[in-house]
DNA sequence: GTCTATATTCCGATAGAC
DNA sequence: GTCTATCGGAATATAGAC
């Protein structure tokens, strides 16, 4: 792993723990092993590395689509809920939700990567739950896009809000989620 | 207004706007007319001040529950929308998601308060379903507590994806919702 | 209660040597 | 690519006068 990927994950790492505006370049200095002046020779701005770890995040979800596109639409499923389960197990949040809240101190460039990274995510949770509803596999009545919204929504708050409650509150949603949708 | 008062709202507006570690003494300071050193004779440390808003919610979210005791579930239902409607329109988040994305930041008192704020939150959502339940006024399988989750998700994260996605997905989540638990 | 003044620390960012 | 050194700015917080 060369360096500036070590330092997009360590980013990554910050930002889903802490949260944008906490995280230092001094920080990732410790870490990675070098220091701060080295990682503007990578990144010349904090916002340059806060792009590239969502560009990062685009790339994978992308790799992940491609290589499921063939799959059935419950594996499809199965995948985007292990997703959020690593967050959680990893006591993290997820990217979008991390920077939503911050969304009105970031820069534009920032800003527009994010939008295109939530919209890559919603598009393909909204093509897979179409087509398993056409093959019989799910049953909802709402627009997939909708539905997506739904379960997007759902999974993204509950790594926020059992920091506050209950480890467990995420399987619990998790499973009413599934339940749910494969009801009948 | 007392000047105490004025700072924990334009702290409160900051903290929902831009999240709790881009706001500063000095933005306060700027908009309520007195200096920084000022606003510590108010609140010592930040993490005082972070512990009085949270306090505030607490306190107007406990005299809600009080106004609203003898009122119907449905009356209740939706004045718990009209919170995260007001929150949309003037283009905040909750308290809980900004300040749970920034969580592992915060000092363990303002940990603590905000961890006794979502408590109060999620037992008035699940009392008020539960009781609509037992009127037949609402339907839903889910154990009351567990129905709140899955509602208080959705709204505390459509406030959020609102911010990247579209300002009508807010009204959309919100009428799935209500459609759901007012069927049949 | 509010002020001026200041201490201290930390941050993002740049210049220039190697 | 990485370093040392440093700049400029902003943050929280405190001391002491009024």
């Amino acid at each position: 792993m060369s360096k500036r990927e070590e330092i997009i994950e360590l980013a990554d790492n910050l930002i889903r723990q802490n949260g944008y505006n906490a995280f230092s370049f001094h920080e990732i200095s410790n870490k990675v092993g070098i220091k701060t002046a080295s990682i503007h020779y990578h990144f010349p701005t904090k916002s340059d590395l806060g792009v590239a770890v969502i560009d990062q995040h685009i790339e994978n979800l992308t790799g992940l689509i491609e290589n499921f596109g063939s799959k059935s639409p419950t594996e499809k499923l199965n995948r985007f809920f292990s997703i959020y389960s690593n967050i959680k197990k990893e006591s993290k949040v997820c990217l979008v939700g991390s920077l939503a809240t911050d969304f009105n101190t970031l820069d534009d460039k920032v800003q527009e990567k994010l939008k295109s990274f939530s919209k890559l995510m919603l598009n393909w949770v909204s093509g897979f739950l179409e087509e398993g509803r056409n093959k019989n596999l799910f049953v909802f009545d709402e627009e997939p896009r909708n539905k997506a919204l739904m379960i997007i929504s759902n999974m993204l708050a509950i790594v926020q809000l059992t920091r506050l409650t209950n480890d467990n509150d995420f399987e619990v949603v998790k499973t009413i989620i599934k339940n749910d949708i494969l009801k009948k």
